[in-house]
DNA sequence: TAAATCTCTGTACGTTGTACAGTTCAATGT
DNA sequence: ACATTGAACTGTACAACGTACAGAGATTTA
């Protein structure tokens, strides 16, 4: 039986590592096992990560993927905690919070369009793994030089990253073309007719929003604009502002 | 067969309803089966809507129930905008826009707190039903007043509505006791072990965030932090902010 | 009365996670 | 040297799921 999902999370640890174990030597490391279940979520979604399909890219019988892992949820936290952890960070540099914060938001849109089914993933227990550990340090020194006290960093933080995950379902997830986007016409016609002149300005936000939510241009519009009332919001919540130096 | 999910969803309109259908009478309406679903949701979550499980409160066989929903997913669906028709909204009264987007807000987290479920289910076709565009509509209207134009206006509503969404999800879903909580103290114990004295900022903030979330204020005062860094943010987009009148 | 078209049923299939009982093999204790 | 231990791996099997498909029975329409 596999260790405890903590320990397999901590498993790079310089600690206590080289016990011989017996038996035969294992044909793939927990990371070897980690690294291709991401690969299935990558390309075909969380759904694609089956036992059997990990199995089989494993050259493995489904039963023997137990082996490393003690269940599916918790391979799913182990793939949470590697994707964190190999996320290339931009550096903050020298610059002014408002600039840290945003290359905070970009770095978190830039991992979810890389491992979309991270959003499809809420495991509470990812917090226990070191990748997600250095993360939230990591992104919780954007706030240095604030007045900001620990609650209201921490507060501050879940904020943003908040509004990046909701902002990155929207972008990611775009099908909306093929043999299901006219299905969706259809319906779309069909309801037209349902509405007729009632409810007009959400007839006429929607169409106005939708529209630009075909062009190409709008996905990034939507994320500028939330981006920039998250930055505002927690410039009032600093009260005197210092001037944005690099932006 | 049943209708397409489009008619399921409108079916309560005047229009074209009695036409004489051969075979014997349903059982049950429509909105019984929806009904009963959400039941099944309000109570153990997604996860307990089966079509098994619901055909047994219905009485009827696994398979029957397919003569009232095309699919599991439609079911879904229908659902989603049952709960949204069911909503009652606060008046706006003649509040400014600021109270009316708190207000917005704390319907929309009195709604996920009562259907939890709502949280795990992301279909886009929701947006096609009359209880989903009407809570649209009346949302727009939160805005009433302001210089944003349509595409900012949804965009504004969606960040709201964004924001509300996550928070919820932080403070509806707190199993964290029972054995489950000895579990997580034991990991949470190890977890220190591990961590020893590095990154020390995320130790300190993860603690005293942790503690804070340990005590009942915690989930309102985070919903109020976040809230108020909306309301902050929005203002911003106004350039000129008239003073709240009720807040 | 016959045809059409509904509701509802029973059986069955494919897919999922994984429990359980082995088999094989390398390291350890004697 | 040899028995013991424990780990890696396998094969079979089960329960739960959504739902395809073929029909049975009821009721309206021609």
């Amino acid at each position: 039986m596999p260790e405890p999902l903590l320990d397999l999370l901590w498993r790079n640890r310089a600690d206590v590592p080289v016990i011989r174990r017996r038996g035969p030597k294992a044909r793939h490391s927990t990371t070897d096992v980690v690294t291709l279940a991401i690969d299935l979520a990558d390309e075909d979604g969380l759904g694609a990560v089956t036992i059997r399909a990990l199995a089989q890219k494993l050259e493995l019988t489904p039963m023997s993927v137990y082996t490393h892992v003690n269940s599916r949820d918790d391979l799913l936290v182990l793939m949470a905690d590697q994707a964190h952890a190999r996320m290339t960070p931009t550096s903050f540099a020298r610059s002014a919070w408002r600039t840290r914060v945003r290359r905070v938001a970009d770095d978190n849109l830039a991992l979810l369009k890389e491992h979309p089914w991270l959003l499809d993933l809420d495991d509470p227990r990812t917090a226990l793994g070191p990748g997600t550990i250095a993360k939230y340090d990591r992104e919780l020194h954007a706030f240095d030089g604030t007045s900001l006290d620990d609650v209201a960093r921490d507060a501050a933080l879940t904020f943003v990253l908040d509004f990046t995950r909701a902002t990155a379902a929207r972008i990611v997830v775009r099908p909306a073309t093929g043999e299901f986007g006219e299905l969706w016409e259809q319906s779309v016609a069909g309801l037209v007719a349902y509405l007729g002149d009632d409810l007009p300005l959400a007839q006429r936000v929607g169409r106005v929003a939708g529209e630009a939510m075909g062009g190409p241009y709008d996905a990034e519009r939507a994320w500028q604009f939330g981006l920039a009332r998250v930055l505002a919001g927690l410039a009032d919540l600093e009260g005197i502002d210092p001037a944005p130096l690099v932006d």
